[in-house]
DNA sequence: GATGAATGAGCGTTCATTCAT
DNA sequence: AATGAATGAACGCTCATTCAT
């Protein structure tokens, strides 16, 4: 006998948070209210409730999962043993990747909290910094290592890396940018290029004059 | 005989800008009442109104103004007889010394407009890229005189370079540098140096293995 | 057993709209406060809004509501066998009934609906007018039949004959007239005596004489 | 030697009079703001204040002003040598024609004050009540003498008269009816056919059937 | 008389959160 | 777990009125 129709399980908890990225994404966290996520997530009101203690803990819990899985990568790009000028590389093509394949949820972490210096940028502002460590780490490497410059700070270094990273990401963010995969492929070469191997042609390195 | 001393004229509307700077940079500019800023300011709720149509207003009117004073500054430093390296310095130099005289209103103009993506962020979006322009025009000039790559498209390059600055500005307003004078004139100089220079040693430079 | 007594279920929507005919009627629509209508209706300020958009939702559906009522009972009327004389009657006794009922809701709609012109009267125009052609219709009946003089046109008829009564309601609501079951009766009788047959005597009907 | 030329006089109290029937008609006594009538006048705001203690003095004054010279016609008219019909016909005409030659201080007067049951039609009830008055004075002298019924009491009439004006008059407002010369003019006659004469042919006059 | 900046109470609306079922 | 009605504090904005000049 044929087993009767199953309803497949869903897990509300998970539609809850996947439908908050999409309405967190396109109206703002601060323009949205809790009814439209369940709206979007068709279901009540007061589950969000059950599953969240509020609002705000749906974008904490949005940023934590997903900002330990770039500080894992990291952590493991670190450990492979490759030129500091390729660990960048891996670094920067999983953030670009990252965004590539779920631009929503990278918009909300970069716009909601990572910018959001006032709000959640605040308080998640330990865990934003390990993600510089890791990143400071791959230079300080690099640094010992002699192939990287030892006169710029790894942390200076690794803010400027990730800094230009996250203005990418933005500009695709804002539209400034075209989001095509070329695009995405190029970019991954061209900010490990600019960054790494700086602006300038070979041999017209020179000191800037202070004013 | 000496004139009796007159109390000094004091332009309202002023104090109210002034206020909201004080009062958007600690509290920002979703999270405080329009009464705050009056307050602040020492004048009526009322008056604000009288001055500015909204509560938004006064953010974008806070905006405008400084940005125009930047975007001047930047064609001024663009049309000055200087190596490429040195106008980016005098740019990051401008910019950052904009953030040690008036740290408030350079935070609330980062953190409420250029970095927020979905509200004041998209409204002044064209204004906010007229910078990108500007520090583009300063690279493609050095390209096409040779002193800067030529494999760096000079938008990419602005981008970065933007990037590494707000994101010290950023790192800044988050208090996780210190900001000291020191700080701020080394800042200077390693911004322009990774950048330009790029971080890797003399003679290491090397393209990035793809993944 | 007998079941225990259970509370009876309230209709909240109803209870606000209850409420709001109470204070429309007492303080005027744009004397109260949607506050006032909570209050009264012994619920939370919010629910309000939980059942209508605005404040002026409320207004428009005790209008909308009662309104089509006496458009229901026009076109009732004029289906009867009945001479015009007593159609009319039925619709005045209609009319005035429905002030004897419920004076509260009445005055509601006749102060702040049919007789705002500048806000909803504006509105409902439409709405309004089609009772208007309602009792137009009774009376372009007699005058085709011939019981009405045809030099009078059916719309300036209805008119004077809404225009007595809405003015015979505004008295009563202004308290110029007394409000008893002898007056309300007597009303019918002489609205209707006065518009269809006249307040001449008989035999005395004249053109009068342009100024 | 001509007289220099002088600046003509400008009473800057009529002025503001005029701007708030002006202001008043378009968009309600309500809905419109004292600077709106002084910006109608030319005048500056504070001198609205100078002229009248409040938004509604202006309003009363208004009122008050044309509703005596409407009360004086009337008793004038009463006083005259003529059937109740031809003087009805003149209180017909005198107020249609005030809304001819002065549509936006009727649309005030009758929209904001006489229709307004809760706020200014309230407080000048008595002023109100002294045009029934007027009216009524007329239809009991014709009762009196014989020419009109004696059954409908001349209180009831005249609120039929006066109520079947005011919708006219209403109608023309709500831009119901269309305002022409001769739409005036044989509204003038209309009126006072129909409610004087009847809206039944004559020797149908017969009594209703109660419900 | 004339000006318009200054005042501040008041109100409609929003929405995160709670809770009875 | 699931529902959605119910709650009420909070806040942006309006505008009549006052007052210093």
């Amino acid at each position: 006998m044929a087993t009767a129709p199953k309803a497949e399980p869903v897990d509300k908890r998970r539609l809850i948070l996947d439908a908050a990225v999409w309405v967190f994404a396109r109206r703002g966290f601060h323009h949205c209210r809790v009814s439209d996520v369940a709206d979007e997530a068709g279901v009540a009101y007061g589950l969000v409730y059950h599953y969240f203690d509020s609002k705000e803990e749906i974008l904490n819990t949005l940023f934590l999962e997903r900002w330990q899985v770039m500080l894992d990568a990291i952590d493991e790009i670190d450990a492979r043993d490759l030129p500091a000028r390729d660990k960048l590389y891996a670094v920067a093509a999983f953030i670009i990747d990252s965004y590539r394949h779920n631009p929503d949820l990278m918009k909300v972490i970069i716009v909601e909290v990572t910018r959001a210096a006032n709000s959640f940028g605040r308080l998640h502002l330990d865990r934003i910094r390990e993600a510089y460590t890791g990143i400071s780490d791959i230079v300080e490497a690099a640094r010992a290592e002699g192939s990287f410059k030892s006169d710029i700070p790894s942390e200076f270094a690794a803010m400027c890396f990730y800094g230009a990273i996250e203005q990418l990401l933005t500009s695709w963010i804002f539209e400034v940018l075209p989001r095509t995969e070329e695009e995405f492929e190029r970019a991954k070469e061209l900010v490990v290029e600019a960054i790494c191997g700086g602006l300038e042609s070979a041999g017209t390195s020179q000191p800037a004059t202070s004013a």
